[in-house]
DNA sequence: CTGTTAGCGCTTTCAG
DNA sequence: CTGAAAGCGCTAACAG
């Protein structure tokens, strides 16, 4: 190869992986010749030889069922697409729990099958997080770190906060009891999208009386509907399309008609045709990718309302500016 | 390393992979020294000597909303996880439509990044297959080759047909009017699904007549199932969740109470509590490897139907025996 | 800016 | 059965 172009076999490593430290001339030539005799350097050599992988480790969550694992998934393949961009790839693995998780990560660290890892589904004081940072093993966490005295690292989440306050602000077009459907207090992100939702109201200078928690659950959120329902809500925004499906239910079982709100923009919402906060995990995952090349500390993502004109539970064709005076786009 | 045990590197070498031309009390130091230092060998360089990465690339596909796409991460968790155990790592990529995957496929094959791959969502006369047989490049298809006069190849399906008949079986346990509410003709597996209604009707010596076909889509099936509970079905059998969730929006409406069974067994059945045949995509998993290894040709997965006893909508309380006389285990 | 030398850690080949 | 030698293809370090 580096004969034909009638260079030193360094000369084309150089101008490969390091082009602007070779003279244009030369450099024009090499790549010509890389061009037409489809060279591409054996990756297991450059790997033995730098003991770097260019390979991000993903651990494939066990789950996977419901509308947490068709995120993920989501994610993941964004990660990787992106990645491919950048010329890395993508390893998965599985895990039986956290500690494994740290022990399949530092395993593949030190064998450099991996270099850099995401961490998915963090929690409060996530084990995990702790233990990569001691190790020195770079990592990006999807979901941000809620602990204030917990180890500084490069974390990315979803602002759901905007998010229901952007669909709270759409509903307020429609009437003024907008109801919450949401989660028990104590999860992170579900507080946060029950702040967004109190936030428009405040703004709107509304009551927050129509707020309830259940766990997620269709069965629960259709009962816990029907009482908003009851109590005049004329519109429900929920912190997840599994709890929105419930709601249906509960306007079905009515024969109400209120716009519902989801969260996460499923195929459930797209079927049933509702609105729904869209996570913008293409988003997610460039900002990820971001922070794993070293860009900044962590990064809020701000989610996208997707609007969906359902004749019985849709939101109204949108107006250009919502209640507040903010766009709305 | 070596000298820790009192023998030449390649002793060592020899032991871990080889072990049977070691002498044993050889052999039981080494293993003794490995276990102490925490050996491991260096993969990159093993990789780069026998140019093979003993690694498993899976395509991530695109769309991978809605009950599909749950399917295929469930497959693919258990397909890394099966994989682990056999020393086996797993990449994944993404690609723009099946020419492109094979483009990359050829590339990762190439450069011996991975050097077997997994195929899903094969259909008829399925390009990729063909490219890649003829490539030579080693794969196993999820999803059966309909093709009589395609090439040959390893692949691995669900036994659609045996899934919907034992639901069928279970459903006659409360009625002889089981309907059927499926895709239209022309689909492989959606045919599969219907003919395995079908042979248990038959068995049973009853009337088909009770047979709908719509797109996979809520809204549809539920006014096709409210058409089948008028025309006095005492049960229905659907082709997948999505349409068992809309026939159980039939239900609600008609405020009839007969069993549903869906297809997948996806988050959706145990959230709204109706029974599904679950593919056993740990078994599928299994399967594809072993076939990867170059067991057989191609196999039929048996799938499980997942009872639940919903009180509207679920099926009865298992008897011993369904209808005619097989152990519906 | 270009060429030469050396070595990453392993396994295959060949002598002992 | 065990040991020594060679080389997979690349890039870091230095000499020209």
């Amino acid at each position: 190869m580096a004969a034909k172009a009638g260079v030193s076999r360094q000369t084309v490593s150089n101008a490969l992986n390091t082009p602007r430290i070779v003279h244009p001339a030369t450099l024009e030539r090499v790549m010509e010749a890389v061009a037409e005799l489809g060279y591409s350097p054996n990756l297991h050599a450059r790997r033995l030889r730098t003991s770097s992988a260019r390979t991000i480790g993903v651990r494939l969550e066990p789950v996977h069922d419901g509308i947490h694992g068709v995120l993920l998934d989501r994610f993941l393949h964004a990660v990787t697409e992106q990645a491919a961009d950048l010329d890395r790839h993508v390893l998965v693995f599985t895990a039986d729990g956290p500690d494994d998780e740290v022990a399949r990560i530092r395993s593949l660290s030190q064998r450099s099958l991996a270099d850099a890892f995401i961490l998915t589904s963090t929690d409060h004081r996530d084990a995990r997080v702790a233990a990569l940072v001691e190790a020195g093993i770079p990592f990006v966490a999807f979901g941000r770190s809620w602990d204030a005295d917990g180890p500084d690292h490069a974390w990315v989440d979803v602002d759901g906060r905007a998010g229901t306050r952007e669909a709270t602000e759409a509903c307020l077009a429609v009437g003024e009891r907008v109801a919450f459907l949401g989660w028990p207090t104590g999860s992170g992100a579900g507080d946060e999208r029950r702040a967004g939702w109190r936030e428009a109201m405040d703004v709107a200078g509304l009551a927050t009386d129509l707020d309830r928690a259940v766990t997620d659950d269709p069965g629960e959120a259709q009962e816990a509907a029907s009482e908003l329902l009851a109590a005049g809500a004329t519109a429900i925004v929920c912190a997840s399309d599994t709890l929105a499906l419930g709601a249906i239910g509960a306007l079905a079982r009515a024969d109400a008609s209120v716009p519902v709100v989801g969260f996460d923009d499923t195929g459930v919402a797209a079927g049933l045709g509702f609105s729904s906060v869209d996570q913008s995990l293409g988003d997610v995952a460039a900002a990820v990718l971001s922070l794993l090349h070293g860009d900044a500390d962590h990064r809020l993502v701000t989610p996208r309302l997707h609007r969906r004109a359902h004749p019985r539970w849709g939101l109204p064709a949108q107006r250009t500016a919502s209640a507040d005076g903010k766009e709305a786009s």
